[in-house]
DNA sequence: GTCTATAAGCCGATAGAC
DNA sequence: GTCTATCGGCTTATAGAC
């Protein structure tokens, strides 16, 4: 049962660990921003690394939540995963500012050599999973695993880009470029359904 | 006149900035490296923005020179960007353990806002403009650049996946997949040439 | 140019009162 | 559950001897 200032800590935490960096946030940035001494603070979260995994849990847990609102929003593979190549638009101000919260979150992870890297790479893989999916239904699940790293790594490239040039036009182009991709895979589908 | 202290310093700063990012190194690590003490290294540089300012500028002239080694080696402008195309390969032993030095040094700056930011830009520049130029040299003036972007975003996407997920086959697959796609553009050079 | 010594402050983390 | 007080360590940076 998370108390109140548990969760409040968790999406204090998630936000300037985006914002930041996970090694540049201290305790005393969150707790400035819960309003709780940090005293308090260990009450909740023994360890750095105990809240960064509560975080990366609560992360997992937002991605599964947009996911199930694409398939309510979406009845079709194709229109799911144009919810998400469109990601980078929807999410485009936040992406230019800061990046891919996924990508620069592994990134960094990686350089620290963390013990959540591997926690954190799975939300990745949230989005992996449900894009095999996708390809799957979409009537290629042979290459169906590889047509959902294509477009993982279509959103890493352009969040990438788009954070260091700042170039809307360029996102606008690329996912342009991406549907139209997408429905040549979608194209097969069509032609077999009456 | 860079003295040789300085360039060591320089050597071993970019190395560990690489490795463990830019503010989860100190000093006194760099300082380790190099086997001066701190009081030494503040008389080469006064401040962590400015060694960080040497370190860029030395990463941009490495960058110009292994493009020079690209030119010298490939005669054609679809030789020489799929050089490029093939870096995820060439350096993937380090990508996969620390990423991209260029995508994930302008990335934590971004958060750090750090006003060496635009100067970490200019490092992807440097590709950026000098692949404008190959693909224009490809009869392909009107979307050299965009065409240049394209490429440099698949470099990223590939770079931060490869880093996450550590998949090879992965890698390999995607630059065969970027190369083909790079033959469809030079085939229109090749059928007006006798 | 290179060193030691040290300042001043922030870090994660703990103890204990209420 | 929330607070204050505090520890030991690490940080950037400076002063000054050699």
């Amino acid at each position: 049962m998370p108390t109140a200032t548990r969760q409040r800590i968790i999406e204090a935490a998630d936000d300037l660990f985006y914002r930041r960096g996970f090694d540049h946030t201290s305790f005393a940035d969150i707790a400035g921003e819960v309003h709780i001494s940090r005293g308090n603070f260990y009450h909740h979260f023994r360890t750095k690394d105990e809240i960064l995994a509560a975080v990366i849990e609560a992360r997992q847990a937002s991605t599964r939540a947009m996911i199930r609102l694409w398939e309510d929003q979406e009845p079709t593979p194709e229109g799911r995963i144009r919810c998400f190549i469109r990601i980078v638009i929807t999410n485009g101000a936040l992406i230019e500012r800061y990046g891919c919260p996924v990508g620069t979150l592994t990134s960094e992870l990686a350089k620290l050599d963390h013990p959540c890297m591997e926690q954190a790479r799975s939300v990745f893989s949230v989005f992996r999973d449900w894009l095999t999916e996708q390809f799957t239904a979409l009537g290629h699940k042979d290459q169906a695993d590889e047509l959902a790293m294509r477009v993982l790594a279509f959103s890493q490239g352009v969040a990438t880009l788009h954070n260091a040039f700042g170039d809307e036009a360029f996102v606008q182009r690329e996912v342009g470029s991406m549907e139209q991709w997408l429905s040549t895979y979608s194209e097969h589908l069509k032609r077999k359904e009456p």
